[in-house]
DNA sequence: GGGGGCTATGGGGGG
DNA sequence: CATAGCCCCC
């Protein structure tokens, strides 16, 4: 056979990628070039008889898993697309998909995102009659997540001393509770959160129903786990039960680098390489240490910084690049100074070495800095496109949408139902929904069946009947319409689509736009056949469609222009390299974050991160601080970041000591203090001397046609009367707001009839 | 039904 | 400061 891609590998390389009996861990320092070691790893397991989907390759991020599946088919053709590659949530997704039944949940299980979590979490609390001043529903969250994600049960959660202790501290003694009516609670629902698609996972392998653990174990001869720094004590579990088993050819290999650990507080922990060492003895290390996509300034910068952690795993980088430029400092006074400097050095380097746009990029600690840059940049007319904060599928519009397609294909998916059941209005208040949820807790079913009944038992309104008929009639539907079609029909037909064409505002332009968008992406999955994936997405079907929506990310968006300047965070750098980076905002409390400031630990964590901040450069770095920034609505002054000092002086165009002294020393961290709120300026709406004899009249007199006074609005014309008793409405056209005409309740609406 | 005002909150964030 | 959620009031 012909292995022509082996022959561009270096030593090391060559051996992680060729060794491929028994435990073997590849440490891979940045710009090493550990995606080409994972992908040809598996291309010459392909080339070595090794069946495509006997293979399993975990990674962290969609983004790392498409290069990784586009890459081993670049190197192996079609039969790439047949590797199990994808997400732990993804993977673990698809193998729940088919055995879910076996531990109580339906195959066709909701995933529920962040925000059903809370929305669910917030109900309980209230429902449990506890304060939600005082159980905060992230904080429970994140208990319930950081539980599952040590495998605690809630019957375990409440046995454990210690936990019921810092429970207890933190005045929420009852989280434990919260905890298990949650679990239950979504058992109920037929809904999963991303937590218990690796918790549910491990259930199903631990539980072992009809040896489904075995199915697995000879299913996957050889499994891969990318970034595997950044795994958590569940996801480490689930690896050992696939690969650690009597008879186990234990072919694992892992890949990492624990200087660019930086998911710490979310669990990953350093112990599981240590683990790892001691669970598979025999184990074959490589050490990736040449760098191949940074200058040596940058590189030498990144070991300098990194000595400054305690506990690591030695190993030093080190390149034959080119010197190249040195690292360029950039002080400034004010954050807004900042931006514009950068946005200059950006011009001249563009202008200086032709860089295109998408060659270049601004880090940030913290979204909340990027609107700054995006106004300079804006100004300076160079596009560019912010990832993170609101992604498109959090929209409200999109949510709505999707929730009648989740509702559709399960119908007790109760936070769904939730968020629909009077959206487009049609007259569900919150003394219904209140009344089914009642029902629903005491005879223990969803929301839905709840509903079912209530419908059923409705006189008159027939709000409830509307919706029950309609969502069957869409269930009806499902069987013969594609997801595209279904999805069209359902937009036109639940009135979301007219209601929001009844919106003239930009706001409700945008909000259609979305829904057109959102279509336009079910169109593609509808009509693409080249996504088929057995992994990941094995069919078209509508369950298909949500579980991959769910797993998705904003940062997996592809654009149409690719020539733009990137501006993210520096976590969700990891993994991406640039010719120019910006890392901004580099000042003690924000970089390294100030809550971090306490423990060295954490200090360790900020450091790991601004290590992989800098090594996403190619030729230009770019390290840059501002004397004062506005956080919180208030000015406040920080010292330039400790790590600035930690780069060794020579690295630096200009000396440290030189930029920073200035700022040493005169000026303390903390508030001016010489900011007040504004003052409230209390001016009134509208003048008339007629309102000094405002007079209401009584509702029941006022029809259409007349002439009335209002205390805000000022005189105007009843155009219409709708509704009956006390749920007349009225619309009003008034001289002073134009042509927009108000609609007022005549239950509380205060008019004078005006003679005409 | 819907707008306005008040209050709480604000860290990093994949799936 | 910016935003979201909530309550109040018309």
């Amino acid at each position: 056979m012909t292995l022509d891609y082996l022959n561009g590998l270096n030593p090391v390389q060559y051996a992680a990628v060729t060794t491929i009996e028994g435990p073997v861990m590849v440490i891979a320092g940045p710009g090493s070039g550990k995606t080409r070691v994972l992908t040809f790893r598996i291309a010459y397991l392909i080339d070595s008889k090794i069946p495509p989907y006997k293979i399993l390759a975990l990674t962290f991020t969609n983004k790392a898993a498409k290069e990784m599946k586009e890459r081993i088919s670049s190197v192996v053709g079609e039969k790439g697309n047949q590797v199990w590659a994808g997400t732990f949530h993804s993977i673990f997704a698809r193998i729940l998909r088919i055995e879910s039944e076996k531990i109580g949940f339906p195959s066709n299980f909701t995933i529920y995102d962040s925000d059903d979590t809370k929305n669910l979490i917030n109900s309980l609390i209230k429902e449990s009659g506890l304060d939600t001043n005082v159980y905060n529903a992230n904080s429970v969250k994140n208990r319930i997540s950081q539980a599952k994600s040590n495998l605690i049960t809630p019957k375990a959660y409440a046995d454990n001393p210690d936990i019921q202790a810092k429970d207890r501290m933190n005045a929420m003694p009852q989280t434990g509770m919260l905890y298990a009516k949650y679990v239950a609670r979504c058992q109920r629902a037929g809904a999963m959160d991303f937590d218990d698609l690796l918790y549910q996972t491990f259930r199903l392998f631990h539980q072992n129903p009809d040896n489904v653990l075995e199915k697995y174990q000879q299913k996957f001869s050889h499994v891969l786990v990318d970034e595997f720094q950044d795994t958590n004590f569940l996801q480490y579990a689930i690896i050992k039960k696939l690969c650690m088993y009597e008879g186990s050819p234990r072919n694992i290999c892992i890949v990492g680098d624990d200087a660019q650990s930086i998911y710490a507080f979310r669990g990953a922990t350093i112990e599981n390489i240590l683990d790892f060492e001691r669970d598979f003895n025999g184990l074959q290390t490589f050490k990736l240490e040449q760098n191949y996509r940074s200058t040596p300034h940058i590189v030498q910068a990144a070991n300098d910084v990194i000595t400054y952690n305690k506990r690591q795993i030695k190993k030093e980088i080190w390149t034959e690049k080119p010197k190249g430029e040195p690292i360029r400092l950039i002080k400034a006074i004010t954050d807004s100074e900042e931006g514009k400097r950068i946005a200059d050095s950006i011009l001249e380097l563009k202008h200086r070495y032709h860089l295109s746009n998408s060659e270049i990029a601004i880090l940030y600690r913290t979204n909340a800095q990027s609107r700054i840059f995006e106004e300079f940049l804006r100004k300076y007319n160079l596009s560019y496109r912010v990832f993170g904060g609101l992604s498109f599928y959090q929209r409200k519009e999109v949510k709505d949408l999707l929730a009648y397609l989740r509702l559709t294909a399960n119908k007790r998916d109760d936070e769904a139902l939730r968020r629909i059941i009077n959206y487009p209005r049609r007259g569900v208040g919150n003394t219904s929904l209140e009344k089914i949820t009642t029902w629903a807790n005491a005879y223990d079913i969803s929301l839905w069946e709840a509903t079912l009944v209530f419908a059923a038992n409705s006189k008159g309104k027939g709000g409830l009947e509307a919706f029950v008929t309609m969502i069957n009639s869409f269930s009806a539907k499902m069987q013969t319409l594609n997801v595209f079609d279904l999805a069209v029909y359902i937009a036109n037909k639940t009135g979301i689509v007219q209601d929001l064409k009844g919106d003239n505002t930009q706001d409700g332009l945008n909000r259609l736009e979305n829904i057109q968008a959102l279509l336009d992406s079910i169109k593609e999955f509808s009509e693409n056949d080249e996504l088929i994936d057995e992994a990941t997405m094995p069919d078209k079907s509508l369950q298909s469609y949500l579980q991959n929506i769910a797993l998705i990310s904003d940062m997996d968006q592809t654009d149409k222009n690719p020539d733009y300047i990137t501006l993210m965070s520096v976590h969700a750098a990891k993994g991406l390299e640039f010719r120019a980076v910006f890392v901004v905002g580099l000042e003690e409390n924000l970089f390294p974050s100030f809550q971090s400031s306490e423990t060295i630990e954490n200090i360790d964590e900020e450091r790991r991160l601004f290590y992989v901040a800098i090594t996403r450069a190619q030729e230009f770095l770019s390290l840059s601080f501002a004397k004062s920034r506005y956080r919180y609505g208030q000015i406040r002054y920080n010292e330039p970041s400790r790590f600035l000092q930690e780069i060794d002086a020579q690295r630096l165009d200009m000396p440290a000591v030189e930029a920073i002294p200035n700022f040493m020393g005169q000026q303390r961290s903390g508030v001016s203090g010489l900011l007040n709120k504004k003052p409230i300026i209390v001016a009134p709406s509208f003048k008339n001397t007629e309102i000094l004899n405002f007079k209401a009249s009584p509702s029941s007199q006022i029809m259409q046609g007349m002439n009335v006074l209002h205390l805000r609005f000022g005189k105007g014309t009843v155009v219409n009367i709708d509704g009956n008793n006390d749920s007349k409405v009225a619309t009003i056209k008034f001289d002073a707001t134009g042509d927009e005409e108000k609609r007022i309740m005549l239950k509380f609406a205060k008019l004078q009839i005006l003679e005409s």
